[in-house]
Parts: structure tokens; C-alpha cells; sequence
RNA sequence: UCCAGCGUAGCUCAAUGGGUAGAGCAUCCGGCUGUUAACCGGAGGGUCGCAGGUUCGAGCCCUGCCGCUGGAGCCA
């Protein structure tokens, strides 16, 4: 029998062959006479059971004391097994040491956030970092499938963006031959211009905000996802909001079972994340804020006390649409009914997440954006080109951000977003 | 930037009222034929974050600094 190099997400098509499996050491059990091995090669993690006599003896010495994450090929035969928890094992025939690896800090015991994030670069490889890594990607490809499917053209904007747009004391500046530009915070406004060519666009990339928060939901670069579409009212963007979270989450659902497992994740919560959204006006919001004995004034934005207060009034994402304009962004277009209001909107993710989505109808009378321009104090020459596509040929549209580690970090059901990206850049601390 | 808490073995933590530093895990040695963070026995392992001060005596009290954690503020 021909031995075949497969790896552990294949071992069901291979039931009782002899293969080859080549990874990590995991973790190791010894009891006498039978020893274990926990072999991780990347696609899962699988038992490979030594018995004295039944391998040659170098590989069962070294099944008792190789390091863990030494890499290693291990062979052997397929095995159904239920008290195995992946369904199968390898009954080990062979052992050979692909390297041999130093002391490795992380044990399968209890680590502290602080040496965790020392050692980031390894703690990746842990069945929970793994875990939430395959449920990202899973996220990622459902937003732009679905997307992709509704006829959205993702072109993408530049990440090296000329100084303007509102302040720049949450920028980070970058030397450009000799000009100081910054890393973008946002591909809104380049979304606008080019959804007059394609559209439904989007952008997805990394963004960077040099704020000082020090929050369990902030990083200074994280990635966002960012559609704009032409001839979309408030409404119309809610309906889509509203679809792509439908969309997401039962897409991880459906195909990440096994690692909304291993996170705990209470699946029951996510099920109920089905249309339609409660959609409630800023007003409305100010009411249940009252009634839950919070002093908040009109006027006033929400802090993260009481994004969690309105999100837990709900079992599913809440939009909360119709801010006061004065704490909005300048491009923003007003209600009909009343001035004072903007045709924004935020989404909040429920279980206290927050907020995973913000955005809203634009501005699109030339007129309008002129005057807010200098009602926000900003100078008018850098927005040239964004008032030209009032100029030429103005329309109705409208947008959104997502923010994707927010929204992993809720589908996850994590505490922190430092875990839903590999490596995490957060105030001031950029090691690994 | 502000508030609070924490810095002791490789890791996670303990140490009466100020009196010669302790456990579990990891490592090494030994035992065990079905272990699931295996278990059992033994051994090695310490500049108690740094600097100064009080005291006969400081891991413990005081001052300053550094670092971390949580929160607030800030914030598409």
C-alpha cells in the first residue's frame, strides 16, 4: 500500500489507509506502554496513538519527549474513533523529526493578556486564535459575495490620502516626497466619485485612526468594509445593511459550526439575527435611554453605556437613524421634516457590541455642501474635486462603513477586539 | 490625558500585624496500555519591575520613575 501526504482536514476520505500527516506537536500524553500525540497541521488538529512494539523504538522514545511544536512527519493508519473528538485518529507506524523546537512558552495552561500579546506571533497558532481566524475569513468572504451578487463592483481607494477632511489630530501623517500626507481614515468620500462611474462600489482595506482610545473595541488600524451606491435613499441603505448582516451571520452559521464551537459561542443568540432589524429614530432612542434612568439630552451622542443600554433592548441589530446633525459629518444630507436632523444611521450589533456599521444619505446639493463646508470651519480648495460630482451631474446616494473586527468580534462573541485581527495594532503598542 | 488595580520562578498565582521565599503548571529524572489542560513520585529553578527612603530588620510601609491591565474621555 502506497503511503499518501495528506493533511488532517482529508483524514474522513482516507478510513483505514496508511498516511502521511506532517506538522506540529500540539501536545503529548503518556501512559506507559501507549503514547499520545496531538499532531496540528494547519487544517485541524488530530490523536496519533503510539503502542510500544507497534512502532520502531527511536519514534516511540520520541513520542514521550519531543518538545511541543516541533515539526514533525508522522505516519500511520486512518482510524474512525468516537472517543476521539475530530472522529478520527492515527494509529502511528512511524515518527520523523522535521525540527526539533527550544522551550515553547505557551503551555496548554492559563496565560495573562499581556504575554499572550508578547507572543503573538505563536499565540496565532492555538486552536481558539485558529478558530477565529477561519470565522474572519469566513465574514470577509461572505460581505463581498454577497455583494459581488448584487451587481457591487469592489475598486478600492487610496490608503495614502492629501491633507483635508475633518482635522487631522486622528490621522497619522506620512512624509510624501517631502509633503506631509496621511494614511486614510475612510474611502467615503473617493466612494462617492467613483459610484457615479460603476454605480454600487465598495471598498474594503485597512484604515487607521490615531485616536487615544483605550477601549476593548478600538484599534488604530483596522479594516473596513465600505459600499456606496447611487440612487439609494436612507431606506434602501437600511434594507442593505440589514441583508448583509443576514447574510454573514448565517453564512458563518452554515459553515463554521465547528469553530463557533470551540469559541463557547452561544449559537442561539446568533440564530435570532434574522430580518427585519428594529429601526428606530434617534428620538426614540433618547426615549429608552430615559426610561432606563440615563440623563441624556437631545443634542447629546451616545457613549459606549449607552450604545450597550439600547442594543439590550433588542435581540437583534438595531439601526438607529436620524442624529442631530450638529454631532454628524459635514456631508451628510438633512431630513425633510426638520433641518436640525441628519439622514445618518449606525448600526448597533446586540449583547452589548456596539456599534458595527455607521453611515447614511450624502449630501448632494452642491449649494447645501458648500455652506456646511464653511459652517465646519473647512477650507474649501482640497474638496474641489468632491463638490464636482455635484457639479456634474448630481444624485441621490448613499453609503455605509462596516467595521470588520467589530462585527468578528461579535459574531465570535469576543470581549476584545485585539484578538480578531493577527496582529493588532493598538494605542501606542506595535510588537509583533 | 484622567481614574482605579496590578508588577514575586519560564507561565498562572500565594506569602498573618514588617521577621531568612511558596504552590500548581512548564523543564529534567522515574512510574503507568486509552490519555483528553491526563495522572502519580522526585529534582533543579528567585536581583520580589527600577531607583531612593523609613526601620535593628522591607516582597510587605513612604516617594519618584517605568511597564501592564481595566475603565473614562476622545472616536467612523
Amino acid at each position: 500500500m502506497k503511503t499518501v501526504d495528506i493533511t488532517i482536514d482529508k483524514l474522513g476520505y482516507f478510513s483505514g489507509k496508511e498516511v502521511k500527516l506532517r506538522g506540529w506537536i500540539y501536545n503529548r500524553r503518556s501512559s506507559g506502554k501507549i503514547r499520545f500525540i496531538l499532531l496540528r497541521d494547519g487544517t485541524g488538529i488530530v490523536q496519533c496513538v503510539f503502542v510500544e512494539g507497534q512502532v520502531p523504538e527511536p519514534a516511540f522514545d520520541l513520542a514521550d519527549n519531543i518538545p511541543q511544536e516541533s515539526a514533525v512527519a508522522v505516519t500511520g493508519t486512518v482510524r474512525e474513533d468516537r472517543r476521539a473528538p475530530g472522529g478520527y485518529e492515527l494509529t502511528a507506524t512511524d515518527m520523523q523529526v522535521i525540527s526539533l523546537a527550544e522551550p515553547y512558552p505557551i503551555t496548554p495552561k492559563e496565560h495573562g493578556i499581556e504575554f499572550l500579546m508578547q507572543h503573538r506571533h505563536l499565540w496565532l497558532r492555538s486552536r481558539r486564535q485558529v478558530a477565529i481566524l477561519r470565522i474572519r475569513n469566513e465574514i470577509i468572504k461572505g460581505l463581498r459575495d454577497y455583494l459581488d451578487e448584487q451587481g457591487f463592483l469592489c475598486c478600492d481607494t487610496p490608503i495614502l490620502t492629501p491633507a483635508s477632511v475633518e482635522g487631522t489630530t486622528t490621522l497619522f501623517p506620512v512624509d510624501y516626497y517631502g509633503e506631509q500626507v496621511y494614511l486614510t481614515q475612510s474611502g467615503q468620500l473617493y466612494n462617492e466619485a467613483i459610484c457615479a462611474a460603476v454605480r454600487k462600489t465598495y471598498c474594503f482595506g485597512p484604515t487607521f485612526r490615531a485616536e487615544k482610545s483605550k477601549t476593548r473595541r478600538h484599534l488604530t488600524e483596522f479594516w473596513m468594509l465600505e459600499p456606496e451606491m447611487a440612487f439609494y435613499d436612507l431606506n434602501m441603505t437600511m434594507d442593505l445593511m440589514e441583508d448583509l448582516i443576514c447574510a454573514i451571520v448565517s453564512r458563518v452559521l452554515n459553515r463554521r459550526r465547528e469553530e463557533l464551537k470551540i469559541l463557547e459561542r452561544n449559537i442561539e443568540k446568533l440564530e435570532a439575527v434574522t430580518k427585519p432589524f428594529p429601526r428606530i429614530t434617534y428620538a426614540e432612542a433618547l426615549e429608552i435611554l430615559k426610561k432606563a434612568g440615563m440623563n441624556v439630552q437631545f443634542g447629546d451622542d451616545f457613549g459606549g453605556d449607552e450604545e450597550t443600554v439600547i442594543s439590550q433592548a433588542f435581540e437583534r441589530p438595531v439601526m438607529i437613524h436620524r442624529f442631530p446633525a450638529a454631532i454628524k459629518a459635514f456631508y451628510m444630507k438633512r431630513a425633510p421634516e426638520d433641518n436640525r436632523l441628519a439622514l445618518g444611521v449606525d448600526m448597533l450589533a446586540p449583547e452589548g457590541y456596539g456599534e458595527i456599521i455607521g453611515g447614511g444619505q450624502r449630501e448632494d446639493d452642491l449649494n447645501e455642501l458648500q455652506k456646511r463646508l464653511q459652517e465646519y470651519k473647512l477650507p474649501s480648495e482640497p474638496y474641489q474635486w468632491y463638490l464636482d460630482i455635484r457639479r456634474y451631474g448630481s444624485f441621490p446616494h448613499s453609503g455605509f462603513g462596516l467595521g470588520l473586527e467589530r462585527t468578528v468580534a461579535w459574531i465570535c462573541g469576543l470581549k476584545h477586539v485585539r484578538e480578531t485581527i493577527p496582529f493588532p495594532r493598538l494605542l501606542e503598542k506595535i510588537y509583533p
